[in-house]
DNA sequence: AGCACGCCGACT
DNA sequence: GTCGGCGTGCTC
């Protein structure tokens, strides 16, 4: 960390450029606060200051870290006031226009202050220690005066080599680098700087994969739109093992030999480590790797290789869109449809569609890859404004499971159990097969629901009334909104009544119970976000899993990336109505990508696999695109049901109020929106409330269901507005989420 | 965002 | 009598 504070910390600055003749040249610095103005300076007149340049700047009584936005042109005067005088310059790379349009962009678009905004592309230009030179040691042919044996193994490994590193020779002969460092001492060794070879670069042509004619078709029509160096979007829709990451290798190659970069953003970092190898056996090298784990001196190389050019492919999560690329040449969003990708504290933003915002600004192709792509890009591509590739097949992969559903309308299970017979009995094959079933169910803990046999009490969170979760293992009762846990009592709190409180539905710890019944002696696993001991503790279990360890997995939505389970050959969905009814807006759509995931996880090499939805609606759109293999439909009447609703099909939001210091404009935006919204009085989507609470209020009474997004003004009362919102609207607090997601398209 | 200034309550 | 709580305002 940086600290203004501390002399010894102030960074390298530029202090000799080619003084300028004249006045001092005025120019605005945004500075990385939570404000949205810009403040103006007399540049030094011997620094030659250039819009994008980072510069230190007095701030009040302190000094402040800023960056130049814009150079008044000469002679130029600002108001009449005596201005203070940028203090230096940071030796590291300037801000690229393209990027400081787009962090205007999206000040604008998330009504953020620019200030704010600013911090997502500014790394603190810290002061590290310079890199130290790569130093190699070579033999001099002097023996040491004494000649230990460590020294004499230390002289013999290095026997035959012109020069080695210092710790390279020390791991190759067995001794400590005290050892070699003692040899250097005596003269036996000398030190040679070796030149700074830059990493070696991806090579377009080192092993293209083998593509079947399909996605031959499709990586040609993706590379063309690379070549073709303009701004574009394609949807690259295929299932697991269809080929999508070969595709968009390809346009890869083709931004390379263009001499221009590639980005290539995933959901999660967990998700990398198996690209990153892919990538190697592509390209010959790995792309280098931005997120939130990378060390401060691997984040200045980026910094400085994304600026220079001289690094070519980056991936990472959604901040890598943040970085200095001088001359991007294509961006890819991995699994475009994943919730990750939107940033729901400080700037509220979505990386796919700020991806698509920087490939207009930096006139590139961008390429959304996805199984099961978002409505958003699918009514994009509809509409043609995106390309759209399809990629059918399962490629040298194991087929597409059978997919089956039980009605348990028909077929429920027994009275306090949640697998029916059928899929028990399949479960049985599957076993006697030696085979893997996963019991699929999206709800942790023991019990959703906890009811008084004697009243009907029902426990509560007292922040936001959504019900608590009954976790036996952890004894206790939880929130899974906000997190508040209690004890569970033994007594019911609202009659006193003792032992006569019940849970309701399964959760996966119930259902472990349930299997544990039904397969005595079957090892079997929970795994759940729940699972104690942490990542390291998961990623063991599910090595486990995958190495056979356990037939029988039973879990939430955490099994249904990631990993793969070579041996299963079952998925049973315990409840696929979780998730429908739930009054968000996007339950169908969330519920269909992560069954269509889910279940595509059954099958292995030789065999399809089976997939069997527990139901009570079996004509749910969402069940027959399932069973169909149709995905097509389900969007279809997806995007006709949110027309029919209101709703844009490609976003929510329905109302933004800026509630600014002009109280008048505000107002008259206000009752605008209030307008609106009554004329459509089912209206649901996003409310983005800034500022003070009042006006807000006139709108959602307008709305039956809803999100939230509150930007609230600095000493609102929170609290008091949100209480205020509920008595207003029928929405359950549960409903109240802080999301922001608009197709960007419409602001173009 | 910081940071100073300022105005009221409990302490050496 | 001051120390320090945080509410308000300002930063070229």
């Amino acid at each position: 960390m940086m600290n203004a504070d501390d002399p010894d910390q102030k960074p390298a600055l530029a202090a000799h450029d080619e003084a300028q003749a004249g006045a001092p040249a005025i120019v605005d610095v945004l500075a990385p606060l939570a404000l949205d103005m810009v403040w103006s300076y007399l540049a030094p007149p011997d620094l030659a200051l250039a819009a994008g340049d980072i510069v230190r700047i007095p701030f009040g009584s302190r000094e402040a870290i800023g960056v130049v936005w814009a150079v008044h042109p000469p002679g130029a005067t600002v108001g009449g006031r005596k201005l203070k005088t940028v203090s230096g310059r940071y030796d590291v790379p300037s801000l690229p226009d393209g990027l400081r349009t787009l962090l205007d962009w999206i000040a604008r678009y998330t009504l953020a202050p620019r200030g704010q905004v600013l911090r997502l592309a500014l790394r603190h230009p810290e002061k590290l220690p310079p890199e130290a030179p790569r130093v190699a040691v070579a033999a001099t042919g002097r023996l040491p005066a004494r000649l230990t044996p460590a020294r004499r193994r230390a002289l013999a490994a290095l026997d035959g080599h012109d020069a080695m590193s210092r710790k390279g020779l020390a791991v190759a002969a067995g001794v400590s680098l005290a050892v070699i460092n003692g040899l250097i001492d005596d003269g036996s060794l000398e030190t040679r700087v070796l030149p700074d070879t830059p990493a070696p670069a991806p090579d377009p042509e080192f092993a293209p994969a083998a593509l079947s004619d399909g996605q031959a078709g499709a990586a040609a029509s993706l590379r063309a739109a690379v070549a073709d160096g303009q701004f574009g979007v394609t949807l690259i829709e295929g299932v697991t093992g269809s080929g999508k990451t070969e595709v968009f290798f390809e346009a890869i190659a083709e931004a390379l030999r263009q001499g221009r970069q590639a980005l290539v953003m995933m959901p999660e970092i967990a998700l990398t480590a198996q690209f990153l190898d892919r990538f190697a056996a592509r390209f010959g090298v790995r792309p280098a790797e931005w997120h939130s784990g990378v060390s401060p001196r691997q984040r200045e190389r980026i910094h400085a290789g994304a600026a220079s050019g001289e690094i070519q492919v980056v991936t990472g999560a959604r901040s890598a869109l943040f970085l200095p690329f001088s001359k991007l040449g294509l961006i890819v969003v991995d699994e475009e449809h994943e919730a990750a990708y939107k940033q729901e504290d400080g700037v509220h933003y979505h990386a796919r569609d700020m991806a698509v915002v920087r490939g207009r600004i930096e006139r590139c192709h961008v390429a959304l890859a996805s199984a099961t792509p978002s409505i958003e890009s699918r009514v994009n591509a509809m509409r043609g404004r995106y390309g759209h590739l399809r990629l059918p097949e399962r490629f040298g992969q194991r087929a597409m499971p059978r997919l089956s559903a039980i009605d348990l309308r028909k077929q429920a299970p027994p009275k306090g159990r949640w697998l029916s017979a059928p899929l028990v009995e399949a479960a049985r094959e599957t076993l006697a097969r030696d085979e893997q079933a996963l019991f699929y169910l999206n709800r942790r803990g023991y019990a959703p629901l906890t009811l008084c046999r004697s009243c009907g009490h029902r426990f509560q969170c007292p922040n936001c009334s959504a019900s608590l979760v009954e976790h036996r293992f952890r004894r206790a009762l939880i929130c899974h909104h906000c997190g508040h846990a209690e004890r569970r009592p033994d007594a019911c709190p609202a009659c006193g009544e003792v032992d006569a409180l019940v849970p309701a539905g399964p959760g996966v710890e119930r259902l472990a119970e349930e299997v544990a019944a039904l397969f005595p002696g079957v090892p079997a696993i929970t795994l759940s976000s729940d699972l104690a001991g942490g990542s390291e503790r998961m990623r063991k279990e599910l090595d486990a899993v995958a190495a056979g360890d356990f037939r029988i997995i039973i879990g939430t939505q955490l099994v249904a990336k990631g990993h793969n389970f070579p041996r299963l050959t079952l998925v049973g969905v315990v409840d696929a109505d979780v998730g429908l009814a739930t009054g968000d807006p996007r339950g169908a759509e969330r519920t269909f990508q992560m069954l269509q995931q889910v279940t595509g996880r059954a099958g292995r090499g030789d065999a399809p696999g089976r997939a069997i939805l527990q139901t009570h609606q079996p004509e749910h759109p969402v069940m027959t695109a399932l069973l169909s293999g149709q995905s097509e439909r389900f969007y279809a009447e997806e995007i006709a049901a949110r027309e029919a609703a209101g709703l844009a099909p490609f976003g929510r939001l329905a109302a933004i109020i800026v509630a600014g210091p002009d109280r008048q404009a505000t107002e008259a935006h206000a009752q605008a929106l209030a307008r609106a919204a009554h004329a459509a009085p089912n209206a649901s989507g996003d409310l983005v409330v800034l500022g003070p609470a009042e006006a807000p209020l006139a709108i959602v009474r307008g709305m039956h269901r809803f999100r939230l997004l509150i930007k609230s003004a600095r000493n609102t009362d929170l609290q008091g507005f949100l209480r205020a919102v509920l008595a207003a609207t029928s929405a359950p607090a549960a409903r109240i989420r802080v999301t922001v997601d608009v197709d960007p398209q419409s602001f173009f």
